[in-house]
DNA sequence: ATAATAAGTTTGATTTTCAAACCAACTCTT
DNA sequence: AAGAGTTGGTTTGAAAATCAAACTTATTAT
């Protein structure tokens, strides 16, 4: 009878990767920001509402974790505005779930960030099984009985 | 020639109320846990990694919001486990979406969570135009020209 | 010459986080 | 029956992060 021993340390992922760069309370609202487009320092500040250190802070983090860039628009005085990478940009999938999540799930109402298709249609985000292509529903009303995880259980 | 002031309020959105609900360090890996199945306090607290004292608010703070509940297994002391909510498991499409961004677009490795479809293949995230179909690719190579934000720039 | 803009940095107070110790209620072992 | 172990937290005290507001530096506009 095998069984295997309890770990002790934290389970490692992606996802505890993916939020060790964008899982705080400012960057995936900086990440929302520059989908609007370039923007600058000051606009990030008002339009996210984070604190001007700390959002020095994130700025720095996300261009070292390769999501967004200081593209320069003056010399004299030194100046740049914030870019999202093609890294930043394929945050859109997180932002789009996060966004029908919360507006299916919370109590709110606000709705303000679309993102488009060139063609005028909005875009979403879907799941779905790899192979057979089943559509796993979002309001997930059952489920549980769709998908099962598979790891080591202690 | 209209044009709009700026506002000086941050702009307030779906993503941001959802982000108020699981935006911090540890929230979204509780979660990631629960869909193991139901779970135990201290068994939480070993596999994110969390300190008891924060996981404790957390739960309280993630009960309060629909995402998990508890379910009592034994009386005589009252015992519960945590388990998501339909809300908490509509939680999945973030997950997978941040997970597939964390695989692609940062150095690590491990992947240990995966979640199966019933049939026994992957579930993975899209992102798609509702009208016409088109897939955003998620690597963004050059998502920049495939969509636009509508929204008040000042 | 004065005021305004822009991108941060500094300051000092408040909050949050953390690891480790502790506690209460029970069960299991000897 | 006494002692050790388990479970689900709470308490404590120190360290770190957050915050709003004031400040700095460089430059342009009036």
């Amino acid at each position: 009878m095998l069984s295997i021993p309890p770990s002790e340390v934290p389970r490692h992922c992606n996802i505890a990767d993916a939020l060790e760069v964008v899982g705080d309370r400012w960057s995936l609202l900086v990440v929302r920001e520059l989908f609007y487009g370039p923007q600058r320092f000051t606009d990030i500040a008002r339009h996210t509402g984070a604190p001007r250190d700390i959002l020095a802070v994130r700025l720095r983090k996300l261009e070292e974790h390769g999501v967004l860039m200081r593209v320069p628009y003056s010399e004299h005085p030194p100046r740049h505005e914030y870019r999202l990478t093609p890294s930043g940009r394929a945050l859109s999938p997180v932002l789009l779930t996060l966004k029908r999540w919360g507006s299916e799930n919370l109590s709110g109402g606000a709705d303000p960030i679309v993102l488009r298709h060139s063609c005028g249609a909005e875009f979403v985000a879907q799941v779905h099984c790899k192979a057979c292509g089943e559509i796993l529903p979002m309001d997930a009303s059952d489920a549980g009985k769709l998908f099962v995880a598979d790891l080591p259980r202690d």
